[in-house]
DNA sequence: CCGTTAACCTGAGAGC
DNA sequence: TGCTCTCAGGTTAACG
């Protein structure tokens, strides 16, 4: 589901809603996660504060007291809702919210409860995360894993070049390389290679400057014009009041197969191509 | 070191 | 209706 502009609409409203709240009680309803949830993570948040929700990549951070930190990463398909308590410990049930939104409740596998307001982890496929982190060093570790995201100044034109050079792989499977930039997903890839004019499967070391360059542009246009429309959603990605995003309508390639290329004067019909086990979607004709 | 593939899961939709 | 098959926004261990 998420790529980095769906976890920045994810945040944003978290980070309006939770910050400054504490954590009341957490219930953790199947710890089987893609990592699984360790047995000291109730403790660990129960009666910290929440200072703020931060992001990067596709992580969110909440930022809790006593400089600790809880990552969570939505995997495939996970989303985080938000239900009200409307008096004392009776917080706004089954019957209205969720045939409102039509969640399948039973992969709610972790709730953590504030202040007049709960936070609710759904993932049907569990490819997502927590991890708890206790101290700043820690967490700038781990981040430092993970390569610039597009919006970094680091992300510029030497490094493309430098890490490019001699590298057989193909460039789309660059973009999707969280070492290499972090944060664009399978969608985006396919909409910034497109707006690139560059074909996924041409090999990095063969890029340009004027290539690079492109890809360094349209990186950023696309993420952020992604976050103003409030993501996308092709199958179940809900904002935390489970409304959905408005960035599919305006995709330029993916999911696009059989459709004319929208570059003007290009009369090419997008395909859909199997890179590295992922779809890939593409103009044969305008992206060289 | 480099690049690719399979595997982790559930659910939706297509085709028969 | 129901069965089988394919596919889905991500990541990473294991392999050649």
């Amino acid at each position: 589901m998420p790529e980095l502009p769906e976890v920045e609409v994810v945040r944003q409203s978290l980070d309006k809603k939770i910050k400054q709240k504490k954590v009341k009680k957490v219930i953790v309803r199947n710890r089987n996660l893609r990592f699984k949830i360790p047995y000291g993570f109730i403790n660990f948040l129960q009666n910290k504060k929440i200072i703020k929700v931060g992001r990067f990549s596709k992580y969110l951070i909440l930022h809790l007291s006593n400089n600790t930190f809880c990552l969570i990463h939505l995997g495939m398909s996970g989303t985080i809702h938000l239900i009200y308590e409307k008096k004392n410990n009776n917080f706004i049930t089954n019957a209205s919210f969720y045939s409102y939104l039509s969640l399948p409740k039973k992969h709610n596998h972790v709730e953590i409860i504030l202040e007049k307001i709960k936070v609710v982890y759904n993932d049907p496929r569990r490819f997502g995360f927590f991890q708890i982190i206790k101290n700043l060093e820690s967490l700038n570790k781990k981040l430092s894993l993970y390569g610039p995201e597009p919006f970094d100044t680091r992300f510029n034109l030497d490094y493309l070049l430098s890490f490019f050079k001699k590298k057989e792989k193909n460039i789309k499977n660059f973009l999707l390389d969280q070492g290499f930039v972090s944060g664009i997903g399978n969608i985006y890839a396919s909409e910034i290679l497109f707006l690139s004019k560059i074909n996924p499967n041409k090999k990095a070391y063969l890029l340009k400057k004027k290539d690079c360059q492109k890809i360094i542009i349209n990186s950023k246009k696309v993420l952020i014009d992604a976050i103003e429309r409030g993501g996308s959603s092709i199958i179940n990605f809900k904002n935390t009041f489970g409304v959905k995003g408005n960035f599919q309508k305006t995709f330029k390639v993916y999911d696009r197969e059989g459709l004319k290329c929208k570059h003007k004067s290009c009369s090419g019909i997008i395909q859909k191509k199997n890179i590295s086990n992922r779809s890939t979607f593409f103009c044969n004709i305008c992206q060289k």
